[in-house]
DNA sequence: ATATGAAAAATTATCGAGAAGTTTAGGATC
DNA sequence: GATCCTAAACTTCTCGATAATTTTTCATAT
């Protein structure tokens, strides 16, 4: 591998002498799959953005081929689209598809946070308390101007929501969740400045953890839609989606 | 591993003089992926088959790159796994996956027709009432030695079920029911000598159709949870999978 | 026999170039 | 001025070659 110019903004190749245990950095597909990603759901790729692999390969440092191959699978996860003879373009967004993907969230969340409660055990019950506790904390000093403390808060909340469904033993389900939480975590990005955290988000986390204890079913599907609900409501509010309009590179 | 008779198989490339119709056809990619799905799904490419470039280019006349794009894409739709530096593998198959396939997909149908019988206009009863007909026409005729004529059900059996949730508007529930759709399908093909359709599959389509016309949603839920056990049921007596065998190429 | 290890063979992952197709720009015609 | 056509410019898509592994083979030592 030849000597570089990556002046771009994520740094996508390895460091020169690297630790040897990541599970796949070897390989370019799949860090232009999570540096694209990433990309998408903080909104630096924005929607109808046009993917043009010159652009691409400037930016991440990295030949046409993983670049197509990592498109490729964003491609059936629904944050990209392919353009038959005219390559690819980010996933548009609007109020309609967040609904719809709101709803199906309810579904998926609700279908395995009953079976996590049901087969949770003591060591799930641990988790879901460590993981709460670590985002308060996380929480209590969060910054919004500091890059690294807003993503330790995404990460933090996303942990928590994980632990809470962990003791779910069906994979398909739990594949599904993710791919929808991931979609649905874009638009929170996209539309929500991370300063309205604040929101009653710790409270209704609270809330989550104590019917989970409770191994109340009926109350955290309820719990769980409103968080759902509010989050919706909240980018509906922000009226970041209201125009319809086609935007390009 | 050299000898396989994969003589005119799956005819991928376009003929000489061909009509510039088709949606995508012109794509490689998508004429791949269209094929190693196929070839997936019907258990041409069986389990655990390690899917080596060679082997591919060769049974499908397509180059490498097209190749690992399709490829990609079927990773996310879990018929294909990625091994980091070792290619891919057809996604092995276990009753344990089934039955938690099974699962999903009795949630996901349950909610899209629930959607469906609200929705439902008379174009939509009409369609699914077409596409009763249909069905049990090419049952008529079936002859379980005549590749066409079972390949004609399958698709049929795919468009009444198709029919019964097309008044359902959610796009994201009715992406993720085809994904789920798709693997169920690979399971009832890789383990159900098609002759067994006979069942009693006509009685539970018009059970179906009845109840969808009625717009009875709780009588619904269990028919269509029923047809799915049912399916699974017959799955799991035909023991096919009951190896976990590691098969080879 | 079993384990060790280096060389050979096989295979994947990646790049660069070129063919195929799409968009843009600039007239010519009505 | 608007529409249609053609040529240039640009992109995507695909192939073949090459670098970077991984797997296999086989001789050697325990």
């Amino acid at each position: 591998m030849a000597n570089r110019p990556n002046q771009g903004r994520s740094p996508v190749r390895a460091a020169p002498g690297w630790n040897a245990e990541e599970p796949d950095s070897s390989s370019l597909t799949q860090a232009a799959l999570d540096a694209i990603r990433e990309d998408i759901l903080s909104g630096e790729l924005t929607p109808n953005t046009r993917l043009r692999m010159q652009m691409l390969r400037e930016r991440y440092d990295i030949g046409a081929s993983p670049l197509r191959e990592a498109l490729s699978r964003l491609v059936s996860d629904n944050l990209v689209l392919s353009l038959q003879r005219r390559g690819f373009v980010v996933a548009p967004v609007s109020l309609s598809d967040f609904r719809d993907l709101t709803n199906l969230r309810k579904l998926l969340e609700k279908e395995a946070l009953s079976q996590a409660l049901a087969r949770g055990d003591d060591r799930w019950e641990a988790a879901i308390v460590a993981a709460f506790h670590q985002l308060n904390r996380v929480q209590e000093r969060f910054d919004p101007n500091d890059r690294n403390s807003v993503v330790a808060w995404e990460d933090m909340n996303r942990e928590f929501h994980d632990a809470l469904v962990s003791a779910c033993k069906s994979a398909w389900l739990l594949r599904t969740r993710n791919t929808a939480y991931i979609c649905s975590e874009r638009y929170r990005r996209l539309c929500l400045s991370i300063t309205s955290i604040s929101r009653d988000v710790k409270a209704e986390h609270k809330q989550l953890l104590e019917a989970a204890m409770d191994r109340d079913v009926s109350t955290i599907h309820v719990l769980i839609s409103e968080h759902l609900e509010a989050t919706f409501r909240k980018v509906e509010e922000s009226g970041k989606l209201d125009e319809v309009a086609l935007e390009q590179d």
